[in-house]
DNA sequence: TATGAATGAGTGTTCATTCAT
DNA sequence: TATGAATGAACACTCATTCAT
């Protein structure tokens, strides 16, 4: 996957520091391609965009993308993972109990905050996240992901809002973590002036959603309706 | 043009039952391939879409298809179209002064239930408002109806939410808007059992960003931020 | 597989002959490029002809090749079959009660004559029939064919080498059928006027194979070795 | 050429031990090349065989490889010219004095044994002299083998089937040598147990074919058809 | 007007070969 | 000399589009 290995060999001690020189620079290849996929993707989408492109654009040949990328599908998968990668450093989804715990305030900005910051330096993420199939591959990767991402954030709801059925518990969740997937584009669109205050509105959007489930108000809505 | 008068009038007496006939027909065919096109849409999305797979469907030779249709991305924009044309039947978002001035939960009301009735309907609706690219055409045609709904959103919040600037006002509305448009695919992808719960799940989301702005409570909040 | 259908259509009455005058040429276009690949094969072999190289010689696009097969593959297979149906056609294998208990030269008149007449006739036949694995589902369709000829020829020996072992019978009905598949493609090298007598020594080596077999002399030859 | 002679010497003596240790590698390596080009030739084919896969499996890089062959044909030439030299080590094809005229069944043996031993050390054999055009250049490599073996052939029929015209000299002998040459795969297909019995066969055939020849017998046939 | 066979540029991918290190 | 990353022409195959019938 990462690097083409002919047979099995001992890493001679003659060979060590070119070896590693060549490895550097084929992490380099690799992380230039997916940058160079993730602006294609981003700009016609994942199936306009042909692999002959990523490779000219990334000044290197048909072939060469093969040595890293055993097919199309394969670049949108590593570009994912690597997504991922970045959003799991920076524990956005890691409710340790002190998280859950906190103001709601808090809490919003401790979910949405790492998440705007990959969108923007991200804007390809929608393509591979946004929903539509690519391959059953990256449907599995993304699939998986948000898997965690409901279970998560159910977890919270089940600490938070006690009070919920677990029907009630999970459509929930569905719907706040929609609520911020759904509004990220617009942050990533907003002009550099604009994203703060449009971050504002999706953390306004998400407190007024969550309020009054927390507080148990929705008890009383859901009788009127 | 250059045809005698009386030619062209008996041509045309002679003709008009048939002609209207078969405009008739080239309609029924017409709208035979946007349902097609529309459920493929759906089921594999547009790129994998092959014109040749939808006259196939239709029971037509893609010679045919293409008496009806330039091109494949004309499709998209005649099914965009239809789409429009259906919603605006609705009057979704006709906000006249009646409407305007509803209570809140009425208007929502009045705003999403059309559009789920819509959604529901039309699952390849998606494909094609979902913001993707397809094509430059098919981006100018749904580009104008969101920058009406915009229009029209912006217009409602001048009267509800006097209070707030126009670049907030702006704001606002897209969030308002794009709130709507990012709930709904949880809407389609319910099962008939869960989708009412749903849908009122959207209808307190919209609440809950709506109603701090209506109420004035907003400013306490952007202060504090 | 032989003809490209759009979606079920009664044949009516009104395009019933274009239609068969249509499927008559998609049958002659099938033939012609199955004449052609095997040229192609007999030139440079299965690997080495490129589908666009065959739909060239064909005159026509790879596009039209493709709607007649849907693969590389599936134009050997074709191939295969058609030579099959052709060797069906002499019955050169069908060993008949009559045409078992034939005199040897009669017999071997009989197998040999219409093989001889194909393999002159279709000099690809050994690219696909000689054995080298082009595809499974080749592999299958000669496969199965050279069963039924094993299987015929041991029978034959079971009529007239009651003598042998099943071990034997089989041993020698594989030989047997092999030194024909050996000797026709230096029948089908050889120039016209060489041919008859390659042919007539070709006979002469399978009737000095089968002629002590079948006379019951070969015992003292195994008890010898 | 234009350098003076004290400097050659020099540097030949200075030399001479590490080149020839250099050369000796070299012939290591090319004989384990081969030896793996023969494995992928009878496991997948010539065409099948890449390159890289041959200098993977033998341990070293692609680069490598075009070192002691300056391309794919030229390993299969290499291979076939090896093939020819262990064969011309048996001596199966030199038709000494008293070879010529030993018994049929002594004959046989002496040029079937050392055959049969080679194809079955040697599986990838027929994949390089089956017929199959590989290159040109191979072509010939194998032609001349050929032409040598039928001229040795001829030489042998003239001896002790002098009633024999020139013509049906040059034909039997093509029959006798394609006789060999068909049966062999069998005998290599054959497992451990049934190989000897199909050598038997294969010089029961061999025999049934030459012996009413070398007996002049033959003309009674060929009168007769 | 309707047909559907024909088109051919373009896709993802491979692999024999080269060359900077 | 050995390496192995890089090359790029060529392959099998697709599909939006055309046009003779």
């Amino acid at each position: 996957m990462s690097q083409p290995q002919y047979e099995q060999k001992l890493a001679s001690v003659k060979n060590a520091a070119p070896l590693r020189r060549r490895q550097a620079r084929g992490q380099q290849r690799i992380q230039l391609l997916l940058d160079i996929a993730e602006q294609l993707f981003a700009e016609v989408g994942f199936e306009a965009t042909t692999t002959n492109a990523i490779a000219a654009r990334a000044g290197m040949s048909p072939g060469s993308l093969y040595q890293f990328f055993p097919n199309k599908d394969a670049i949108a998968e590593a570009l994912a993972t690597r997504y991922l990668e970045q959003l799991h450093a920076t524990q956005a989804y890691s409710f340790a109990p002190e998280i859950v715990h906190m103001p709601l305030d808090a809490l919003i900005d401790r979910v949405v905050d790492p998440l705007v910051a990959l969108h923007v330096d991200h804007p390809g993420f929608w393509t591979l996240f946004g929903g539509s199939s690519v391959s059953p591959r990256l449907a599995a990767v993304t699939g998986d992901f948000m898997a965690a991402v409901h279970e998560r954030a159910e977890a919270m709801f089940a600490v938070r809002a006690p009070h919920l059925s677990p029907a009630e518990r999970t459509r929930c969740a569905k719907v706040s973590v929609q609520l911020i997937r759904a509004l990220l584009p617009l942050v990533v669109a907003a002009d550099e002036a604009e994203r703060d205050a449009v971050v504002r509105e999706l953390k306004a959007a998400q407190r007024g959603y969550l309020e009054p489930i927390f507080n148990g108000q929705r008890l009383k809505n859901r009788s009127r309706l």
